[in-house]
Formats: structure tokens, sequence, C-alpha cells
DNA sequence: TGAAGATTGTTATATAATTAACATAGTATT
DNA sequence: AATACTATGTTAATTATATAACAATCTTCA
């Protein structure tokens, strides 16, 4: 970060998107772009573009744009895609198998070293080259290993529970796909939630609504 | 809709939280609320609920707050959730197959009512109490059924090939996992996305720029 | 039934986010 | 090397969103 004031979330949201963006310019071996070209294919305004990116520094070049393999490992950066932060995934139902599967973690920066379940008939199955651990073992796999986050992949019902005890180990940002509020009970914790519902919910809506 | 202005969407995106919470105290047998404790409880100001809420009407009563049952149904009826939208799934992998069996679309107001797949393997294959059926069955099954929408839980790779498809059999309206940008394409479909790894960039970044 | 208290709906104010404008500084070309 | 062009970084203007304030009105209770 070269500027000192603090970046509103609606600029660090919007920042994963470049991010994708630039890589995939970059695979296509483009290596320059204007912020108005960029904007045209990511459909926003190139005022935009300009103002995120120099919430940052100032990556670009007047008269000739940005390099795009540059921008793209500045903004990886930022977002700090390269501090192998250690994860763990709480729950191994269809939705945690679906994100331990499914997520390429290594290219976010993660590294998921372990699964946890308290259904006796999980515990044992593979997922990927990870072996599902009694939830029993929390406790102790924590206090032997790094973790830096925790994937909560349970129902409603257990997050109350598992949280207490994540968070006396330590453990306080998380990625949460229940309906759990986290930061109400402990204001101290980062969490992104992921709320499929409310997202099909919204979709609901605009169904309806857009003539 | 009662009033007549369009409404922003950051109101939209909101009320499904809202409805969320009004369930829950409705299972909770309270009947009424003010809009400070329900502020409360959310973790907002009472002036954003009270807003919120006037964007459709006036729904409650000065001296008294809200009815919780009332305000949960009529939320529930400006989100559309009664309108038993008919959806299909397009990819039956881990992603898929959670989506499938984790959510519950009943309560959304949605039904699903087939999933499909490109790959042998995953044809014939029960999620819930649906069979997987081979992608070359799609026109014909969305011509002799009512599709209202389609959740897109394939690889960026493949999304423009079913999208075209869907498109053409009148089917504009979608939940998309992928990475591709739909309506780049499409100008008059409906779509909300869901990027999990961009959720999980945000919290690299905070995890990295939260002292 | 009337007065005190509560809480809405709504208007006004403040803050935040987005877009536009443009001077400045580099590029490209002859 | 000079000129025309391009595109940034940044400041200014606009628009959108969120918060505060309060009059109007319903509830509650004596």
């Amino acid at each position: 970060m070269s500027k000192g004031d603090s970046i509103s979330m609606s600029v660090i949201r919007r920042l994963p998107r470049y991010y994708r963006f630039l890589s995939e310019l970059n695979e296509q071996n483009v290596d320059r772009i204007s912020s108005t070209k960029l904007a045209q294919i990511m459909n926003v305004t190139a005022s935009q573009v300009r103002q995120d990116l120099n919430c940052f520094g100032g990556f670009g070049q007047q008269g000739y744009g940005y390099s795009v393999s540059q921008l793209k490992d500045e903004i990886k950066n930022i977002l700090g895609l390269n501090n192998g932060y250690k994860a763990i995934l709480i729950g191994a139902g269809n939705l945690g198998k679906a994100v331990a599967m499914h997520m390429n973690f290594e290219k976010l920066g993660f590294e998921l070293i372990a699964c946890f379940d308290n259904n006796e008939n999980k515990v044992g199955q593979k997922l990927n080259d990870l072996v599902v651990k009694n939830e029993s073992e929390l406790e102790e796999f924590c206090n032997n290993n790094r973790v830096d986050t925790a994937f909560l992949c349970i129902p409603r019902i257990c997050v109350e529970n598992i949280l207490d005890k994540l968070y006396a180990l330590g453990i306080k940002n998380y990625w949460n796909f229940s309906h759990y509020d986290i930061t109400a009970r402990y204001a101290d914790t980062l969490v992104e939630n992921v709320h499929l519902s409310d997202n099909l919910m919204t979709l609901c809506y605009r169904m309806n609504n857009t003539k």
C-alpha cells in the first residue's frame, strides 16, 4: 500500500475482478492496456479504473497505459495472494466437499491443510489428498499447526459451538457459509460471508421486477 | 410494490437479510418488533430499516412497531418467493451437487426440476430425487417443460456453449457460479453471479490489512 | 377518556461513491 | 528535435447512499 488513507470496501471488493481480467489478458499475451480499454472489457467506467488503481499507487504511465503483467502482479500483491495462508475446513458435507474440491486454493494464496467433521460417516473420507478428521481432533491439530483461517461449511446450529473453540484457539478469520452472525458474538474477528440463498432471493426479486 | 420509484440495488440486496431475521424472530414467536430493536439485532441503523421498508409501503404502525409475521410475509411477497419458479441445474460436479443437495429451494420459491451434465459418468447419478440427464437432452426437455432459470455450475470454458443454447431456448435468467461474463454476451439477461474466489480474495486482503 | 410515551413515515442533512474534466507528462512519428 | 497524440493522475462535480431529526399518529395506562 503506497497511499496512507484507508481504502473503501467498495474498492477492495472490485480488486479480485481486476485481478481476474488482468490474469486473462496476461494469458492472452496482451502486454499493455489503457484504462479506457480495460474499462470497456470489464463494463465499468475508465474513471473508476483509474481511481481504483490510484488508491494503491501510480502503476500506469501517461501516454502509454498500464503494463498488464506488472499491474496483475501489483494487484496480486495488494490482495496478498502470496502469503500462503493455512486454512482448515470445518464440515465435509456437500458444500464443504464442493468447496474443497472445486476451488483452486493455490492460485488464491491459500493452502487447505485439514478437514474436520463430527459425523462418523464422513470421517476417513478423502477430499483431494486430505483425509477428513474427526472434529475431536480439532484442538490438538490447531495447537500443533499454524492455522490462519477456517472455512465454515456447517449448519447454522453447529456454528456457535465450533466458533467458540476456534476463537479460543486463536483462529479469528472465517470464510462463513452459514447464516450465523459471527461478528455479533466476537467483534474482533474477520469474516467473509457467502450467503448463497440471499443471492438466489435477489435473483428471484429481479426476475419479478424486470419487465 | 406500492411505491412507484425504482428501488436501488443496495436496498434490494438487503431484503433477503431482513427476511432471514424476521423468519427467525417469527419462529421464536416474537410477534412485534420496532425498527430500533430490529436494527440492533441486525447491526444496522434504525433509520436504514425504516427507509428500506418504506420503499415498499408503510408496514408499521406508529407507537407500536411492526408485526413480525406480517412484515416477514410482506418481504416474502416483495421478493416473490411464492412464484414457484422452475429451475434446471447445468453441471453436476462437486459444486453443482452441493448446490442441488444443500439448498432448500422450496423455501426460496424455486423448484429444481432437472439436472444436466455432459459427462457420461455423471449421467444417471441421483441428486436428491432427480436423476442427472445427459446434456443432449437439454433442448427437448426445455421445449416440453416450463423452465424459468438455469443454475450454471460448469467450468468457465463450457459456459459460452451452454449459454447460447439456453438463450436460444428463451431461458434468460441465470444463477452463475463461473466467471464467464454473461451480460457481455447477451444484454437482455438477468444474472446473479456467485464469485466464491473473489470473496476469498477479499478475505485475504482483509487478513493482511487489518492490524 | 385523556395525557404520556412510543415509534413510525418522511423530510432534511451528511457522508460516500461514482463520474467527469483537465492539466501534466510521457509516447510515437516525422 | 519538434509536434501531435495518448492516457495517466488528480481535482472537481455529480449522484447515490446512509444517517439524523422530527412532526404526526397510534398505543397504553391511569
